[in-house]
DNA sequence: TATTGTTATACTCTATAACTATA
DNA sequence: TATAGTTATAGAGTATAACAATA
């Protein structure tokens, strides 16, 4: 039907080509999740979603990581892991191991507090991320982790080539 | 190869489950993009990403948009719609028009000289995107768009149905 | 009374850069 | 000299709530 206009609502300016338009989206899917998580983890956690974003990080590498390897996975700078592992520290979630062959250097592991603590959040925040993501089938979900999988490679090369 | 285990890069907790997996990748893609994206937008055009974001609203939707709408598609409160669109303004590109029938309300519309900003950053941005997404090819790309659409329009019912 | 949008305030995150200690 | 991490500071976004004007 080639009369139809397409959708005002989701329409972009006919310039505006595939991986832009893929990104606005993007953009927009996460502004909307992230409002939601966010209020959430305030309310229920007293956290935030750096905050968890950083215990998440950790639980994924219980070997530990370096302040430098935080900073490079979560894209902010070496500073600001100090302050936030410095508020997860005090809460007694998260604790800094000198490192043996660099005096220089720590890693950053999970206390077994913090990964209880994690492990709570994480099974709360499943019940609200299902209810976010139920818009999609488990095929689908399937099928977007994917894509991201292959994503999240390329970016991480990308990061890793600097 | 059920006895290859599974990367540990990658691996999460047995209890973690599909769509909690699903949105830590998804958080972590973002950062990762949103990281390049903020970084450049700042570099470049001496702007943000929540600004970039309200020209995006405005620019998909030619016919203006109430301060209270901004705020639901953005998920921010109007206090912070405020603030964002009195730069917005004081820099010429949005102007507030007073809405005849609710002399409280107003509608938000780029300026010609926002709709060429956003044009432009929009071409650079364009360039910035395509390469962070190159790990993608263009039907994976498309494909992603599809979901998210999905995923879209289920988080705007969920908003619309507060 | 309820709603639209503004204002004020406090807190967190982010960016920049100077700095200390170690490599 | 370079690197790992800390500290200090300023700027921006966000949350809460009180407020004015209008519905």
């Amino acid at each position: 039907m080639p009369a139809v206009k397409p959708d005002l609502e989701t329409r972009l300016a006919e310039d505006h080509h595939q991986a832009i338009k893929l990104w606005l989206r993007l953009l927009t899917c996460t502004n909307l999740i992230t409002g939601q998580i966010r209020t959430r983890l305030r309310e229920h956690f007293q956290t935030t979603l750096p905050r968890f974003d950083l215990l998440a990080q950790l639980e994924r590498h219980p070997e530990g990581l370096k302040m430098s390897e935080l900073s490079k996975r979560m894209m902010v700078t070496t500073g600001n892991v100090t302050g936030i592992t410095d508020q997860l520290e005090a809460e007694g979630l998260v604790r800094r191991e000198p490192d043996p062959q660099d005096r220089r250097a720590f890693t950053v592991k999970l206390t077994p507090l913090g990964r209880q603590v994690f492990a709570r959040m994480a099974q709360e925040h499943e019940g609200w991320v299902i209810e976010l993501f139920e818009g999609l089938s488990s095929s689908e979900k399937e099928q977007m982790y994917t894509l991201l999988g292959k994503l999240k490679t390329h970016l991480n090369g990308k990061e890793a080539r600097r």
